[in-house]
DNA sequence: CATTTGTTGACAAACTCACTTAACTATCAA
DNA sequence: TTGATAGTTAAGTGAGTTTGTCAACAAATG
């Protein structure tokens, strides 16, 4: 049930970002990475699939850098954990964003299917805190590192 | 944030061994892997792990097998997973059962890491319906495959 | 004894994770 | 235009995990 490090690094990040936000600056991913102690190109790689999901702006040369183009409380964790770690369901017959259907279980299709009932449960405890969880709570929390 | 094929095959194995707990006989792995389609010797490490975690007995010999040796109310999800799959949390510095410093994190430590509060609440939201999920739940929805 | 079954341990292909390298392209300042 | 800065992209890599297989052995039953 972990969350990569890909997820965590790129929450970290945005937290940067999120606390950017006021001034609309933009933030350099040399900067993320030192204070978030973040290897430079891995985050590199984050930053590029948080911006074609279409949460960041970039800009290069002088003064670049990333930036929000969402208001943070309209972006959920929820969110940032399906761009960068896939669904959020523990077994893909219960997912709702990216459903599979189970190939080798008896029950298979079938809605009194027991793992479904537990793990959809879980499915939405999940979702429900984390897509109710925007970057604005998450940086709320946080002052003085 | 998904669980393995080793828990979900545990799952599926325990239903079986659940649906024969009445007549406290013992089942045969064999029989296990042929009605929940699991690759036999895979299913039994899984099964020889529950066991060496206590959930199950088995016997050698003719009318062998598996049977559990709790109530099927005493067992929970919860259990199962961590023993087949470790700690429920999503990252390390919020499990309770396997609690985990982080390394890198600004935060580390403090409380008021935004990380750990959100994580905090998922990991929380997950126990609690996996820990008080029994295995008697789990079966009672699965009559008719 | 013969048969049935469980136990152990080694092994391995496939895949994923967590990065790294290196060659690009765009922007800005001088 | 030139050079420095900064983001973009594709590809590769080493370690580790997942998902199994295989073979030999040990124990119980009839």
């Amino acid at each position: 049930m972990k969350i990569s490090k890909k997820s965590e690094y790129g929450l970290r990040a945005l937290l940067e970002l999120t606390l950017a936000y006021e001034a609309s600056s933009f933030v350099q991913r040399h900067d993320i990475a030192a204070r978030q102690h973040i290897p430079i190109e891995f985050l590199e790689q984050i930053l590029l699939a948080l911006k074609r999901a279409g949460l960041l702006a970039s800009r290069r040369g002088m003064n670049g850098g990333y930036r929000l183009i969402k208001q943070p409380s309209a972006i959920s964790l929820g969110q940032v954990i399906r761009i960068l770690d896939g669904p959020l369901a523990p077994i893909g017959c219960v997912s709702k964003t990216a459903y599979q259907k189970c190939d080798d279980c008896p029950y298979a299709g079938c809605p009194s299917c027991p793992v479904q009932q537990a793990m959809g449960a879980v499915r939405d405890a999940i979702a429900g805190i984390l897509d109710n969880y925007s970057l604005a709570d998450f940086a709320a929390g946080a002052r003085t590192p």
